[in-house]
RNA sequence: GGAGGAGUGGCAGAGCUGGUUUAAUGCACUAGUCUUGAAAACUAGCGUGCCUUUACGGGCACCGGGGGUUCGAAUCCCUCCUCCUCCGCCA
């Protein structure tokens, strides 16, 4: 959530961060609409104050006139008191709605796009900042996708997970359920070898965790909802993984903040259909290792880059082509500063998925979970957030599969051996 | 799910028959005095947000969240959440 106090310093700045994602004239005069009712707000909190602080004066003094008897005087000042206070309720009510209009209008404001976002409103505006420079693999003949790979060796039934549930939840079996443990495990280990702490959080979160991270309302329907229990299914662990800093008061020191987690990731996709839905491509369910990072204001950027080399290494490892994106205004989520996405090469649908999706949220996060450190002069100030996928599996097993793909079988990176017990599927 | 108890400042812990409590006191923490240094002792400071002020300062709100009663609420009432004890159910 955007801080007033930053609306009302740089308001042309966060006027031209909406336009750069593509927001009407309508949404950017909501910017003038903020300033208006924070006014509006000061004022009467101003004198609403002065009108407390006299209430307050008299009730005390009502107070001490009743024990020394004086029950003719209290009364009096009684009713004199219960008239300010009918007088201060306008005002007690314009401090209200002037709160309740700015808080509206600020969930629907997102944040304001780093210099470095490149313009542009389609993902066809996004920047490759890394393109892969090396030949694309060069596949056997009659090579499959990987819907038919896993079909031929029985590692993946995506009739039985529509039996069972419906379409887009997969169901693994055998190696290929060896597979997604595999790399779940391995991306685990990379990440606690580079300083991440592992967390193990709920995968249902309730509406607090949510508004905390942006997450709602803007992606509500998103997400599965319980209604009964009102929570809801983690979409990305970002979203609980984050909320351990909501509302609490960080020292310097404690910077940077790393953390990571296996989740599932439960996500509706309403709208979502054609060749993009088929197989992995865009699932339910699936499986992700997520890195965040709680940072201070002035390094954050700098982690961000380093995120970024953290996950090409991995990418690395595994052997597989990418390229990395910088995603433009309008392409950015609603909380994003400044996204990466990364995107592997699927030889077979001759299609670049994305893998990943490593962002900077600056204060946005922060200031909607109260997230604050001490400054060396003992002032608080709002941290930062990051974080980044590290990465997604379904994606990444269907490069895999169709990249892989020999006359034998599938080849399994070298990595990956140690973790799966078996170097090919066959 | 049922019955009972409880949620106070970083921690501990008063207040909870409504009105000099501006939330006592202790510990922890920070600075200073003393000391060669440290400890101890002493002195002072020590929550968050907002409004106001050039500044010094002044004001308001917050005692789990929300609402209510009252001239006045940490203190009474309602509601939700969380924790503890007992019962029930259960991997």
């Amino acid at each position: 959530m955007l801080q007033v106090k930053v609306i009302r310093e740089n308001t042309d700045l966060i006027k031209a961060g909406l336009k750069k994602r593509g927001y009407n004239e309508e949404a950017i005069k909501s910017i003038d609409e903020v300033i208006r009712l924070d006014d509006i707000r000061k004022a009467a909190q101003t004198s609403l104050d002065a009108k407390l602080s006299e209430i307050k004066k008299h009730s005390d003094s009502i107070g001490s006139l009743f024990k020394s008897g004086k029950t003719q005087e209290a009364n009096e000042m009684k009713s004199m008191v219960a008239e300010l206070k009918t007088s201060s309720e306008p005002l007690e009510n314009d401090l209200k709605s002037a709160i309740e209009g700015i808080r509206e209008l600020l969930f629907k404001l997102p944040n304001t796009p780093h210099s470095k976002v490149p313009e542009g409103l389609t993902e066809d505006d996004n920047v490759v900042v890394k393109d892969w420079t090396n030949p694309l693999p060069t596949l056997i003949d009659n090579a499959l996708p990987h819907w038919d790979l896993a079909t031929k060796h029985n590692i993946i039934d995506f009739k039985l997970g529509v039996k069972i549930t419906g379409a887009g939840f997969p169901l693994y079996r055998g190696k290929g359920a060896r597979l997604q443990r595999a790399l779940i495990n391995f991306f685990l280990d990379e990440a606690r070898d580079a300083g991440y702490e592992e967390i193990l959080p709920p995968h249902l979160i309730n509406e607090a965790s949510g508004i905390g991270t942006g997450s709602l309302p803007d992606k509500e329907g998103q997400m599965y909802y319980m209604e009964k229990d009102n929570l809801y299914l983690i979409p990305t662990a970002e979203i609980p993984v984050t909320n351990i800093v909501r509302d609490v008061i960080l020292k310097e020191s404690d910077f940077p903040i790393k953390f990571c987690a296996y989740t599932p990731c439960f996500r509706r996709e309403a709208g979502s259909y054609g060749s993009d839905v088929k197989g992995l491509n865009r699932v339910h369910q699936f499986d992700k290792v997520e890195i965040v990072q709680v940072e201070h204001p002035d390094k954050s950027h700098q982690t961000l880059d380093q995120m970024v080399t953290y996950v090409e290494g991995i990418l690395n490892k595994l052997e597989l082509p990418y390229r990395i994106l910088r995603l433009c205004g309008g392409d950015l989520t609603f909380a994003s500063a400044l996204t990466y996405d990364f995107e592997v090469y699927s030889a077979a649908q001759d299609k670049w998925l994305e893998v990943s999706s490593v962002s900077n949220f600056e204060t946005y996060q922060t200031n909607r979970m109260k997230c604050r450190y001490k400054d060396e002069n003992g002032k608080t100030q709002l941290a930062h957030t990051l974080n980044g996928s590290a990465l997604a599996l379904a994606r990444i097993v269907a490069a895999l599969l169709e990249n892989n793909q020999v006359v034998d079988g599938i080849k399994i990176p070298e990595v990956l051996i140690p973790y799966t017990g078996f170097d090919i599927i066959a």
